[in-house]
DNA sequence: GTCAAGGCTTTGTAATGACATATTGACGTC
DNA sequence: GACGTCAATATGTCATTACAAAGCCTTGAC
């Protein structure tokens, strides 16, 4: 049967979204088992006192992000599989805070620089325009684990007075009200190079896992370019794809 | 301004699908350029004859997509860059057919296998349930990209007379009317052993791009689990984010 | 001249009602 | 007993209406 629903109407939180979190704890809680039909839509409406296309849009919510599966004259399951976590657009520094990991961070360089052809392409800027050049390593547990190089218009913010091996960028970015709306990333290998065997503690020749990605604010102004190096052994994506 | 949008009420394709093709088609071809606003969902809805949830609908399948960015209290706009794309619940063989390549697959070895314990914990099988045991190796242009190895319980289908030389494994999934639903995917790095390198024409040592995949029907069975390698200077993974 | 308040525009959230369509299972007929 | 039909069930699609909230711009006061 199903775990107690409710709903607060005073809460600015809206209604779809709180059933939608009910749904999402349940589940992850185990209340909710794999294959397990949740009450029909209509049903479950009428039991929280709620329209039906609001129910609807919460259990939406939860069916884009891979966790309950409709099927028409059926009925709405949980999916039989566990969740992890989808690739999002968050920073990596994010990802390790939220698996409670403590992320250590060391600033390589930090320039303001004219930007070369290549990135101000990337960033759609006209060439030699000033950009910030950022370059860190990341290291958990005394192991480093990632090697960070961002460039960020001097126009979209200023770095000079933030401590970035305290703060990561995503969340610099949102403490400055800047919100990233849509990024495109690449992700491959390639070969470690002196400097980055270096760094990475690993041996030149070395397989690592790259990442470049470039992200838009509101779509309109592209914020952020950057190119990441991880150590394969420490760290993966792992992503939720959802079909149809 | 805006193209001129048309919905035909007789067609069985549903009134807002209709209308996010015109808009998505409306945008790849340039009609609506970056930074564009489009018109607000009021005035659209009454230009069409639908109404407001309606066109909704429509746009919001393009936010989704990435195409489009809503704000509140000043309107809807195309989003400022190219959209590549998105990592789909696809496979391989219909990635590159999409791009205008051909793709050449030699299939190394097909067995029947009793699922081993690992096998059987990924696809959640009982321990020596029967399994087809598949992999292939896949060239473009005369150049080996990707070495697959995918592990498909009997009692999912019929490998034995189907020729996957020719056809895609996913595409033979959609003749039997299966449909994948949920997929999980790991990518990582690694090196290549001395099996792989002589495939792919690499040396040993050489890194290599990886990607494990388990593919779900409808949320409640686990239909495929895939272990992929592919060379990094002609493979990558592309991905688009959209985030809130 | 500058800053604040308020109004306008536009999207966000929600309720209600209706009909369409896919799926399943039960019933009845051949 | 096998097969087809039909009804029950649940989601899919769509219309209409209303109010809330955020952003932008104008207006007005100091």
């Amino acid at each position: 049967m199903h775990p107690p629903l409710r709903v607060d109407r005073s809460s600015p939180v809206p209604l779809y979204f709180q059933v939608a979190e009910q749904l999402e704890h349940a589940i992850r809680a185990g209340v909710l088992v794999p294959a397990d039909k949740i009450a029909n839509e209509v049903a479950l409406a009428h039991e929280l006192g709620l329209s039906r296309p609001t129910v609807r849009q919460a259990i939406q919510t939860l069916v884009d992000k891979g966790m309950l599966v409709r099927k028409r004259g059926v009925g709405t399951q949980v999916v039989k599989s566990r969740i992890r976590r989808t690739v999002e657009l968050t920073s990596l520094n994010d990802d390790l805070t939220r698996a409670g990991q403590e992320p250590h961070t060391v600033v390589l360089r930090l320039d303001r620089a004219a930007a070369d052809a290549a990135t101000a392409a990337e960033l759609q800027l006209e060439a030699g325009a000033p950009v910030w050049q950022l370059e860190r390593l990341r290291s958990v547990a005394g192991q480093p684990l990632a090697l960070m190089s961002n460039t960020i218009p001097c126009a979209v913010l200023d770095l000079e007075s933030v401590d970035l091996s305290t703060v990561g960028l995503y969340e610099y970015f949102r403490r400055c009200g800047l919100h990233l709306r849509v990024a495109h990333q690449r992700i491959g290998a390639c070969r470690a190079g002196a400097h980055e065997a270096k760094l990475l503690t690993e041996r030149k020749g070395a397989p690592l896992l790259t990442m470049q990605r470039t992200a838009y604010d509101d779509g309109s102004r592209a914020v952020e370019w950057g190119s990441h190096v991880y150590r394969p052994d420490l760290y993966s994506f792992e992503i939720t794809l959802v079909g149809r």
